[in-house]
RNA sequence: GCUCCCUUCGUCUAGUGGCCUAGGACAUCGCCCUCUCACGGCGAGAACAGGGGUUCGAAACCCCUAGGGAGCGCCA
């Protein structure tokens, strides 16, 4: 027997940017399918028509593409069971609606938004669940004519069926086992002809071959309803798997106040694509090594049986950590294109990779880069209050002292140091401190041994002896 | 309100009844390296939500409580 090929898919609605919560479930669902071989579907949920605009579907594309997420169906890609926009699909729904039509398995309802709301909130305030009455489940054929011929447009809801138990097996959470009757009939076509989420996310993930689909745990009591869809059409079921949240550092979901960020955001701070999947891909999930992964590498030891059940909490340290991680690995031409322009304008070119080398331990973003290219490559040398007392505390003395050690040694620090340090008597951060300070107008910073050669001879006497006046 | 889910160091997590005196990583602190800062190396402190069971034995199994979360939409 044929193995059967793993498919797995993001399915995201383009009404905004995709953040972290959705990027780690577009992640391990990349993985899935990256380690057995299989393919990644991208589908995009756009039948909101309200809601969904064109800039994020590019935007979703782009970000996938940045975390090097790519899909092997889908948009732009293509594919065998497309097209992969729903708003693009409404033929194919709609012959499934009229499959269920014929089967009387769902019924065009009626009742108006402000009906429903209010029967939700007595329901609520009586203690019950907010649930479908069935109002409109046993309309007869001549009711139902008669409103539509005053010009009503009816919702379609589907028949749950009653005293039903509904299982599976949840990829990550277990068996599971939901009761019918707690589900009322729901909507899957709006008045407007749309098809709503329950009915064409199931039947798209089984017409297109989707056997896993990771997704939120927000989602968990949504599938008993998509499991019903998919037995009424006679469709193929994937596998489910709910993953937990990502919340905030307070427990509470994620939002911008916990400082979130979309993965555009991200990326536009500086964060690596390579820091971002190692971070999201340990955040809920858990590899035995605790050692910074390629994109193939995470999905090798990508184990779905190592997702966690609670909601883990974003922490800002750990992504930074692995900022660290993939900068310290990343190819001198990827971090000269990641510094920006503001870099490229000031180091000179036969400086690049010395200067690469010199500042990558000492910094996490382009900023800090360009912020190291102004202090080694721009004059004057600008001293804050802090700087200027070390300088004063020094005293003009040990810099004209200093002055007289840099001949012949302008581009070895540690040569020139000792030869500060013989004439001048100073050692340790007495030493070091005021040279440092002097020559960067920093007290900490990338090794001064690597630094000296790219100030050059020049610009480290104008340093020096700009310590001389006040 | 009802239904469901979750709960191990500050954080991410390991843990499937005895290998647990609860392991690792990040963060924090300390030491070493360096005549400075960082990088790096070594080390320290730091957790089974609470209460009852079951068992020779419980972080693990069961029940209750507490706290957190989700769903109950013509959103997805």
């Amino acid at each position: 027997m044929k193995k059967q090929l793993v498919k797995s898919r993001f399915a995201p609605s383009p009404t905004g940017f995709i953040h972290m919560g959705n990027a780690r479930t577009a992640l391990f669902s990349a993985l899935l399918s990256r380690r057995e071989r299989g393919a990644f579907v991208l589908r995009i949920e756009d039948t909101d028509q309200e809601r969904s605009r064109e800039e994020f579907v590019h935007a979703v594309q782009e970000d996938l593409w940045w975390l090097s997420l790519q899909w092997q169906e889908g948009p732009v890609t293509g594919g065998e069971h497309g097209p992969y926009r729903q708003s693009e699909r409404a033929a194919v729904y709609d012959q499934y609606f009229d499959q269920l039509v014929q089967q009387d398995k769902v019924y065009p309802c009626f009742c108006s938004t402000q009906e429903l709301n209010l029967a939700r909130k007595i329901q609520v305030s009586s203690g019950q669940p907010p649930r479908y009455s069935g109002k409109c489940a046993r309309l007869s054929k001549a009711e139902i004519a008669e409103k539509i011929d005053q010009g009503l447009l009816p919702t379609l809801r589907f028949r749950v069926p009653a005293q039903q138990m509904i299982e599976f097996e949840d990829l990550v959470r277990g068996k599971q086992a939901f009761k019918s009757d707690e589900i009322g009939d729901f909507i899957i076509r709006r008045a407007d002809g749309t098809t709503a989420f329950f009915f064409c996310n199931a039947v798209d993930d089984a017409l297109m071959g989707v056997t896993h689909v990771l997704r939120g745990e927000d989602h968990l009591t949504n599938t008993p309803r998509q499991l019903l869809i998919l037995d009424a059409l006679g469709l193929d079921k994937p596998q489910y798997g709910h993953i937990s949240l990502i919340v905030g550092h307070d427990g509470s979901p994620l939002s911008k106040r916990h400082g979130s960020r979309s993965i555009r955001e991200l990326r536009e701070q500086g964060y690596l694509a390579d820091a971002v999947t190692n971070y999201l891909a340990r955040l809920g999930h858990h590899y035995e090594s605790d050692a910074y992964m390629d994109i193939d590498q995470l999905a090798a030891n990508f184990d779905v049986a190592r997702l966690g059940r609670s909601p883990a909490r974003y922490d800002a340290h750990q992504l930074l950590h692995w900022q660290h991680q993939a900068l310290a690995r990343a190819s001198l031409s990827d971090i000269w294109e990641w510094m920006g322009s503001a870099v490229h304008d000031i180091v000179p070119e036969d400086h690049r990779a010395d200067f690469i080398e010199t500042i990558r331990p000492n910094i996490s973003f382009p900023e800090h880069a360009a912020r190291w290219a102004r202090i080694v490559y721009t004059d004057p040398l600008l001293l804050d209050d802090h700087a200027r007392e070390i300088v004063a505390a020094a005293g003009k003395h040990f810099f004209a002292q200093a002055l007289q050690s840099v001949a012949g040694h302008a581009s070895d620090f540690k040569a020139f140091a000792k030869a500060v340090g013989q004439l001048s008597g100073a050692k340790g951060k007495d030493l070091f401190l005021p040279l440092r300070v002097a020559l960067t107008g920093e007290a900490g910073g990338p090794e001064m041994a690597r630094l000296m050669p790219l100030l050059g001879e020049e610009r480290v006497r104008a340093r020096l002896e700009a310590c001389l006046v006040d």
